[in-house]
This record gives structure tokens, sequence and C-alpha cells, in this order.
DNA sequence: CGGGATCCGTTTCGATACTG
DNA sequence: CAGTATCGAAACGGATCCCG
């Protein structure tokens, strides 16, 4: 596993296992990939980087390495020229897909409360809002 | 609400509403003092700092300050000497219980398998270990 | 008691250029 | 196609000192 993640699950006390859950789920793109790789099973590289917005290959491979370290995905090599790489989730990621789907239903529910308040503060040019 | 979190509420996709959710919870600490408000209601600055692991003023206050502008929970200052300042969840912050126990509960399984990968790797003097 | 101000090291994200 | 190498900018957590 990541030696940061390594760190946290010896040393921290069982008081924030919370935080080993963020520790882990918690980069960029992370959520998005794990759903992703839920909802389609197998993907390659290029296709995760498509499917996600097009973020640098640096950073989506570091993610993906991470993720890989952590025991969450797999990653399949296919020694062949054009190369080939398949990622697909682990039994510990198939497992983190609740968390995850509580994760995107919460961040939802909050992102709407929160646009709301944020539309009262400053209507969109909506129905019956003053010119 | 905090500047970050309005950002992403405006600008994400609904795509990766999970990183929404750990954009609010995912700072150091956040998880531990939502569960510990959850568990006793109220509390003070001092308190909180002592339950957790006496975290520095500086960055238990910008936690806590972060929180209160997402919404997760309300401050009340008793102007007085010496002052008394008290923290507790929110009607947001109590409906993200769920999640944090959901987070709680998978941070604890993972670190649990984690433990035994690295036990097997490298005993801990337990039995039946050669010494 | 509950912070605010200042400073600093690390981590992290991202852009750009290059490669087997 | 699926990366790697190098660089820069920013966010973050933390230590230390000071204050009403």
């Amino acid at each position: 596993m990541r030696e940061k993640t390594e760190r946290i699950v010896r040393e921290w006390g069982d008081a924030c296992d919370a935080e080993i859950s963020i520790a882990v789920l918690g980069g960029a793109w992370k959520p998005s990939i794990l759903s992703l790789l839920g909802e389609h099973e197998v993907l390659r590289f290029g296709e995760l980087s498509r499917l996600l917005d097009e973020p640098t290959a640096r950073v989506l491979t570091r993610q993906l390495r991470e993720l890989e370290d952590d025991g969450l995905i797999t990653r399949e090599v296919y020694r062949q020229v054009p190369p080939k790489v398949e990622y697909r989730l682990s039994d510990l990621g198939l497992g983190s897909m609740p968390l995850i789907d509580a994760l995107t239903a919460w961040g939802g529910q909050y992102a709407a409360t929160q646009r709301s308040a944020l539309d009262a503060a400053a209507p969109p040019a909506s129905h019956k809002t003053p010119a």
C-alpha cells in the first residue's frame, strides 16, 4: 500500500477511521475513477481520461497508481505495440462502491441546498425575479 | 459558504458529487470534530481540543471556521471573561452523521484488512512467529 | 479562554515537453 | 497508446508568538 496510507493505518488510533477513508478515496478524480470503473467494469487509460475531464496524464497516472497501491484497483498491462493497459476494480474497490455512492448522494444533496442558497442571494434570471 | 466550496458547487458537473462531500468533510480533524459533536451535542473550543489530539489552536480554529462557513456546525460566542465559545451541529451537520458513520465503518474495515496484510509481511512477535 | 498574526516545510495539482 | 521527467504555483498543516 502507499507509504502515506501505511503510516496512517499504523499510527492513527481508531478514533479517526473516517480519515482513513478520506486518505484513501480523497485524491483528485479518485471517486470519479472508482465510479466509472464500477459502471464500466474495465477501462483503458485513454478511456478513463476521456470520461473524466481530460486531466493531465501525469495526474491521472498518479491517482491510478495510488489506488492500485492501496489495493482498490488492478492494472493489467498488455505488452504490445501500441501499448494497452486495463484498469478494473479489485474486491476492495468493489467493496467501496456503497461508500462512493453515499458520498455521491450526500454531495449532490449538499450541492443542491447550497445552490438554492446562492440563487436566493443572487437570482439567476428565473421566473418572478425582478429584472 | 467557503469560497472553495462555492467554486466547487458552482463549477463542477454532477458527475463528481462525491468530491463535493470530500471537499466539505475532508480537512484535518473534520470527521472527528463532527463525530464528537454528534456524540456530545455541544462542546467548547478547549473541550474539542482535548478530545482530539490537541491540534494547534490555529489549525483547530480554521477547521471549525470552515465547517461553520460550509454550514455544518454553529458557533455561539458568550461575551464574557474568560470567553466561552460553544460549537454544535447544524441541521446540515446532523444530516452528515450517516455519511460520517459510513466513512468510519469503511475506514475501520480497510485498516483492519491492511493491518493483517502488514502483519503477515512483518509479524509482530505474536503466537507461533519465529523469534 | 479562545483565538489572531506570521512564518515555514510539505504535499499536491497542473502545464509542458519528451518517450518506448 | 500510455505513460515519464521536470518545473512551477498553490493549498495545507503545523509551530511559535502575541492578545483581548
